[in-house]
DNA sequence: CTCACGGATAGATGCCTGTCGATGGAACCA
DNA sequence: TGGTTCCATCGACAGGCATCTATCCGTGAG
């Protein structure tokens, strides 16, 4: 459904707050070589937490996968067999988490992936 | 309590934007580069679930951190100002996503890291 | 203007979860 | 043997969260 994509108005998604403990310095990530304080692990659980859980995990995975990038509620609706306000309960946590942007063209809200948030996010897991 | 450096205020500057981001397919984790079904969400979740807590992601570092990669719960107590049971209750939720593993030696029981967890996790959500 | 449509918000509800104190069991020591 | 330490589990309680229905707002077409 992509619906005559004129000039739309993007939205800076809201921000990280906080900001990530991102950047791991080169092999080890940031949790694994030092002990983290409270405040970066209220950080990183903020990000996580938006993302542990399965429709969320599944709205992420269909708007990144979605023709263009970018998906609107009305895509995303039907496949998760949920209603319209839980949809866009789970899009506004993404959005507030910085893993997703909003661009509101005419009737619709176009959502799509933020690709920095998973990389920075899976190198401060990861090796 | 050793500082990093890297503490404080990092901003994320998401600033790439709907540019143009052509040709991205490539690498890209399973997550992003087809719809994921219920199954493989609710998986996913679980172990994300595990890792989305303040308290837990503070475990996990500390546990990595400390001497020989493993530590016992008596050394994880008091540095978080929590209560033995709750330590006990956060750990075995760790134990349980296949994130820490237990070893009992005596009267004390050793929870080291499972290297691979983190970085299967890490592979998912990245490139 | 009026109306239909996409989407956001509000309020309600039932379940999940983080935390605690209390208790019980296993291992070590004297 | 008795006492002490380390840890897991239990029961309880407050707060958070996912979901729904009902409602409101903004956009575009008649």
């Amino acid at each position: 459904m992509t619906h005559t994509g004129l000039v739309g108005t993007t939205e800076v998604s809201i921000q990280v707050r906080a900001g990530l403990p991102l950047l791991a310095d080169e092999c080890c990530s940031t949790l694994l070589r030092d002990p983290i304080n409270a405040s970066q692990a209220a950080d990183l659980a903020r990000i996580l937490k938006a993302l542990a859980d399965p429709t969320r995990l599944r709205l992420v995975s269909m708007v990144a996968a979605h023709q263009g990038g970018e998906a609107c509620v009305c895509d995303l609706t039907d496949p998760l067999g949920l209603t319209q306000p839980t949809i866009s309960h789970h899009l506004k946590i993404l959005l507030e988490a910085g893993i997703l942007t909003r661009d509101k063209r005419g009737k619709w809200s176009y959502y799509a992936l933020v690709p920095a948030a998973l990389e920075a996010l899976a190198s401060v897991l990861g090796p």
